[in-house]
DNA sequence: CAATATTACTTAGAAATCTACCTAAATGGA
DNA sequence: TCCATTTAGGTAGATTTCTAAGTAATATTG
């Protein structure tokens, strides 16, 4: 793309640490790289990516309470009030109150969700493959356990 | 959790790909607890994460424009407009019409601005050095191979 | 049993980020 | 020269996500 700028080379030192070099900074681009793809493949199906994460949970555990979504998408529970809202204004679940306890929420897929999910895991399938394109089985694996640590340490350190 | 059994065999296959597998679901957590850790340690200084990437990029190249800051931050450009806007009404940046060329807005870091980089940098030293706590050099220089050939894969598919 | 604590969900408000346009300035070809 | 294109920046509007604080239902305990 653009590389005109920087001849030398020499700022690049300068600059100690610079933020190429640091995980986060490695970490929250490719987060963009995949949302911006995902975002990209799935709109044609009219589903947002923030209602993606909680199709691809809800595909597999239908019925669950909000909390326990929450908890599976990895998500604060007003981020999961949000999505259930748009979802439902969608007609991808419906909700209700459970009968024995009438402070939580079930949330049961539509048929129209349900359907979708033959569409929509090879698409994530798809774009999971592209990026791992010319990754190796090994190098993923140590990919993976090398992130999970840091998110590990990271969340440790939370306070 | 439940990942002990089956190794290479058949349920790769047929699971229904389990978000925690995916590299997309990886990067996405690890993404948020960066965010997460860094917001709060830098809250104190008045600093919000969204200006914390642009202080980045300025404190080693001052005075540039608001598309090359945009290019440097790997932002769009209303993004870098907003984040602006916040850093001037906070005082940490100051902008200025080039004379030669009257569309190009010059970003000058304030006095204010230059002193935080002496307070702020340790703090993304210590996260990261938190985040590979436990990792090696090796396995985080394979592990920034990966996310990078990740990235830019999937960049390629991008379209 | 009433007061209190906990749990489940919700609302409010802010921030980060995008896509799609829009305006103004500079540039370049006919 | 003059009009079309490109370039720099900006607006509008949407989505995702968070923290902080609220409300209602249930559980606990003195």
């Amino acid at each position: 793309m653009t590389k005109k700028a920087m001849k030398g080379g020499d700022a690049a030192k300068t600059a100690d640490f610079a933020p190429q070099e640091s995980a986060g900074y490695l970490v929250r681009d490719a987060h963009r790289a995949f949302q911006r793809l995902i975002e990209k493949r799935i709109a044609p199906f009219g589903v947002t990516r923030g209602q993606w994460y909680f199709l691809r949970v809800l595909w597999t555990k239908d019925g669950i309470s909000q909390r326990e979504l929450s908890e599976s998408v990895g998500m604060m529970e007003p981020t999961t009030v949000i999505a259930l809202q748009s979802m439902e204004k969608a007609g991808l679940v419906r909700r209700e109150r459970s009968a024995e306890d009438k402070r939580k929420a079930q949330v049961w897929l539509t048929p129209k969700a349900k359907k979708l999910k033959a569409r929509l895991l090879p698409v994530a399938r798809h774009i999971t493959m592209q990026a791992r394109e010319d990754v190796t089985q090994a190098e993923f694996e140590l990919f993976r356990d090398v992130i999970l640590r840091m998110t590990r340490n990271l969340d440790k350190y939370r306070r």
